[in-house]
DNA sequence: CGCAGGTTTGAGAGGAGTCAAGGGTTGTGG
DNA sequence: CCACAACCCTTGACTCCTCTCAAACCTGCG
């Protein structure tokens, strides 16, 4: 695959690189990651103290994933896919057919990437880590045993399916109706949230450590044109990007740029 | 809400009409519609008997929809927002800020529309009818019953869902990386598939008897675009559109100028 | 130091939106 | 029956957004 890049090189480097991840485990059970994901749950709807408990005593792997480097399908033979990110941040993407890859999806801290898969795998569902990223690995076998001794969380899961797929409408909304300018207000809106920067605050500032030509392709633009984008919004005095940090100065008049509105992200918000 | 549309009228009549529906229940329980969704369903995966039967027998009403009515956020009163399409064509559709509608899904028959309003609702997931259409409408109750008498269809259903998403997902792609003329053909492909015609059949012939402008809108092209690539594809032979019919001479040629690939349809492939 | 890659900026081209006009169809009322 | 309006569809001209191609700049690194 290649970025949609200005020099537009495919990577050759990163195209052989070998196809399993070959980074050391580094120890620890549940812990943060899961806690943070069952924060995410606890605000979708009621989550029992049992399914709670289940949840957290869940086995898995810590493990670091280098920036940039893929999760492919496979990605931890007998762990199966279902990663709880409890630090950096991910991506879904798509290669199409010309092998330029496109984001479908980011993942933020205490997000599940892959979960739907042990519901119904519609092809690869491709992760990347766009920084340098901490996994927590949950195998397969125990996922569905904690399943079978608490069938009530098959519905937590697809309640949790279903506010990522709100997610998922968004972005359409965003693609069809928006231009770049918007798209990117819409897009910092969301990751303000997400980052879990409370809405009362007008100011925000989170760390995006990302290439430009990521988040362009997360917007779906060029590198080129959201440079120009980038250099918009400063004028506007609305957005700030350096040293892998953004800073909204106003979050509100952003929002009323993008046509941004806060409902579909409840499980974000406290 | 109006569409986008040439003249860009707000049409107060519609806009005006009553929010409930107001059709006549038209009596039958279960049957086709419940058949159809059933079997999507076990295409996905296994499905046990007790699942099956349970299903089968969801008690329900028919009502049949005019073409271009809403289903507004409490359509049924006491009977829930779950959907199962029997025949015609529905949206779910977004109106944004400025009352510029988009359509965000389209619904076979044999879909069932709502069904993760029922998980997780984020916001007014609205619906409309394309076309005249006749839906069988599960009240709430039920199948809350029913999800209690039978844990497995909470995994059923969350598998459903995630299929969906599938389908939202290469929404996005489409957005983010292909034209009209190739958003269209794509489309096409998906719409012929999920009609049920075999992929083995290179030309396909199915009802699409849609205004221009809400295939315009579900496409995010305006009617007039769209005009402009109906004749393009048409010139290159690939897409014929009279009478509120599709006819594709040749879905392969379509497919590859779409970038299409079938494996995200796994539930309507037989 | 040289090089490769990331980033920015500019000029030109093309896809898609907007505005506008014209023709076709349907429905309604005189 | 006809006139008229309303709506739908198409087509053309113009504009704007975004892409492509290209060049220049910067930065980190071998």
């Amino acid at each position: 695959m290649h970025w949609r890049r200005a020099d537009a090189v495919i990577r050759r480097r990163r195209a052989c690189s070998p196809p399993t991840l070959r980074n050391r485990p580094c120890g620890g059970r549940s812990g943060l990651a899961l806690a943070r994901f069952v924060v995410q749950l606890g605000r979708l709807g009621s989550l029992t103290e049992a399914e709670r408990k289940a949840l957290l005593s869940l086995p898995g792997q810590y493990r670091d994933i280098r920036a940039k480097e893929d999760v492919p399908d496979q990605p931890l033979p007998a762990l199966g896919r279902m990663l709880v990110l409890q630090d950096g941040l991910m991506a879904s993407y798509h290669d199409n057919i010309a092998g330029v890859r496109h984001l479908t999806a980011l993942h933020v801290p205490g997000d599940m990437c892959g979960l739907n898969t042990i519901a119904w795998s519609a092809g690869p569902t491709c992760l990347t880590a766009l920084t340098r990223s901490r996994i927590f690995a949950i195998p397969c076998g125990p996922m569905l045993e904690a399943l079978r001794a608490q069938p009530g969380l098959a519905t937590t899961f697809w309640r949790y399916s279903s506010s990522q797929m709100a997610i998922q409408a968004e972005k359409v909304i965003s693609l069809g109706s928006r231009d770049a300018k918007q798209r990117l207000a819409h897009l910092m809106c969301e990751l303000a949230v997400r980052h879990g920067l409370p809405l009362a605050e007008n100011a925000a500032t989170f760390p995006l450590p990302l290439a430009r030509h990521q988040l362009a392709s997360a917007i779906c633009v060029t590198p080129m044109h959201l440079s120009r984008t980038l250099g918009a919004l400063r004028t506007d005095g609305l957005l700030f990007w350096t040293d892998g940090t953004i800073t909204l100065p106003n979050r509100d008049r952003l929002a009323r740029l993008a046509d941004f509105d806060p409902g579909y992200l409840a499980m974000y918000l406290r």
